[in-house]
DNA sequence: GCTCGTGGTGAAATCGACATCATGGAGTGG
DNA sequence: CCACTCCATGATGTCGATTTCACCACGAGC
């Protein structure tokens, strides 16, 4: 109905940084430069080769007329659509979000555009966001983590380039970046038995993501390994969430089990465990120390700064971004593990007692 | 796991275990209804009437094959796209986060599909992505905030539907969801007066936001109103990020001003704030009271939890979506003034010197 | 009784780019 | 010097949906 009147405005260019761009198409292009649509479509995407001068002739007119091909036509013709799909979990997750940034700043620098749907831990809702990710023909997806079982992805993998982080997985079209989750934990451990904590508790995330068994197992390894106690009453599981963190320390202190010190296996249960310290009279770090993980940008500015293991999930995105990239080019990405760091600040501490 | 294959159906209509399935077509749809091709889009998009029984046997055919119309398809014959563009600043942000959920949720009940993009508060940027959105033919356009013109937003509005949180203006096409921003202030300033403080700092935003510049005016109105004092060393001016809250805290104690309290203009500078509060052996609330604003999810983990300016920016974004699905279904959608909420938490107390 | 809507429907053109096929001329080899 | 390959390029069909136009039947109006 409004669509009729609308088409009308176009012809007169305005070209201009104002932005009103009467879209210029393939063939406006190609009459104006002489020459047939098929050969601009030629040079467009080097599908074969053309003459030096008309090749330049075309990148002229193109220039002039500010031409970009349509997206819509473009997938609808078979080519490519130059974006992305990408799975995430909860669009304003602090934790994911900085894999977001990474992934629109790579995919950017490459003309790609990302194309962000939320799963909320729930596979059913995922494969519905895959499902119309593909609909939408995406040139490739990229899967934050999730439920997704193994197999959906690898099938997935058969039909479209898949980059998925926090597995380690290999199959034909499918790159997988993973987190030394393990590694991450026995680090914390580390570095608390290095400050004579010999009674630490741990706060779990939930056992259904992966990372979070992961984390556990390495807290659990490093702990034995260095003699450490490692009673069940020292271990709670909880959900990732700065609510769950505090509710988990309170089951902890009602518990009257004792410890030293905390690791939580994410920064944002740890600002919840803090707070239930806090609440129950004990002091960070003199009395408990702390440790989170991730190392969230806010950490820096918890009270007491916290202490937490660091994976850049800001370059996981671009390491994602730039795998995609790369399978999309028809080369095989480098293989990256990325690694985990400590960052020390003010929770922790000798162990005085 | 295993019920999956059973779920799947009308929604996704994804096929076996294979995941691969033939996209029937709207052609397949006709042939096997025995209608014609225009028929089923009539029926699909209401364009035009249609017998009852075909209807009837379209629907029950599109079922059974599980057709869903290509949106590229759709899109280069000038149809609608299903999707909205919805420009943000940084993906990762915290404060815009809870937004982009917001309208994420709402647009798909309406089974549209979010298109987010970023403009990093930068004016070019932001409208090179907007540019981008139209050139993939988005039904619609959100844009939360940035910087730029009211000029342009709508200009934009004369060819595309437009919502935009953060201001107050009306156009045709353009609808427009904003804040009280400076009731926020005055409700904070007037908590802060209620508690006997009549020196509070204020932590500005940058001005060139225009929320930053309602919040200043509605400290300063209020303050003025109260007969507080007001002098300029009160006013810092920060950059909403936490490291500038740190910063901009610092520059107000070098500089030996009095005060009793302390609001920041969002609740990430407070969090910047508290710290140098912290490094400077003052106490909150027991020395100094702090109010943040937004009220970030965060804000109720803090040590102590914020008190903090309310405004649920979760709801800003459904009703931003909500309002473009009104004005694409050419309806008017009804006017929403986000109403500000203190906070009460225990980072501000009873000025007691 | 003959025209004039009008509601229901199908045929065909179109959107913008890509891919296949056809063509004509330039370059080799025998 | 003819046949044959090898370009570069143009013509044409295709993707999947929308939309315009033409058509047919059926009542109503004069």
């Amino acid at each position: 109905m409004s669509i009729a009147t609308k088409r009308v405005m176009s012809p007169p260019a305005l070209s201009g940084p104002t932005g009103v761009k009467s879209r210029a198409t393939l063939t406006m292009v190609a009459k104006q430069a002489g020459v047939s649509p098929s050969t601009v479509s030629r040079i467009l995407n080097g599908t074969a080769q053309v003459s030096e001068e008309k090749q330049a002739l075309v990148k002229a007119v193109i220039e002039e007329l500010g031409f970009r091909p349509d997206p819509a036509a473009r997938s609808l013709a078979g080519g490519c659509t130059m974006s992305i799909g990408v799975l995430t979990q909860f669009i304003d997750s602090p934790y994911y979000g900085e894999a977001l940034r990474g992934i629109e700043d790579e995919l950017h620098k490459a003309n790609y555009v990302p194309l962000f749907v939320s799963g909320h831990w729930n596979e059913a809702e995922e494969k519905n966001r895959l499902f119309m990710l593909q609909e939408r023909k995406v040139d490739g997806i990229i899967v934050l983590t999730g439920k997704l079982s193994d197999a959906t992805l690898v099938d997935m993998a058969a039909k479209i380039p898949v980059v998925v982080t926090g597995r380690r997985l290999s199959a034909d079209g499918l790159f997988s970046i993973d987190f030394d989750n393990t590694e991450g934990a026995s680090l914390a451990v580390r570095h608390l038995h290095a400050l004579g904590h010999t009674r630490v508790a741990f706060i779990s995330g939930p056992l259904d993501h992966p990372d979070a068994t992961e984390r556990l197992q390495g807290f659990k390894d490093e702990a034995s390994k260095k003699g450490m106690a490692l009673d069940e009453a020292l271990i709670v599981y909880s959900d990732y969430q700065e609510a769950g963190g505090f509710r988990a320390m309170n089951t902890l202190l009602d518990a009257r089990v004792q410890f030293s010190a905390v690791l939580a296996a994410n920064d944002q249960m740890a600002y919840g465990a803090r707070l239930a310290l806090h609440r129950s009279g004990l002091r960070v770090p003199e009395d408990i120390s702390l440790i989170g993980f991730d190392d969230l940008p806010h950490s820096a500015f918890t009270l007491p700064p916290l202490t937490s293991v660091r994976q850049s999930v800001y370059e996981i995105g671009v390491s994602a971004a730039k795998a995609m990239i790369d399978i999309l080019h028809k080369q095989t990405p480098p293989s990256r593990l990325v690694a985990a760091e400590l960052v020390v600040r003010e929770s922790t501490r000798i162990n005085r007692r």
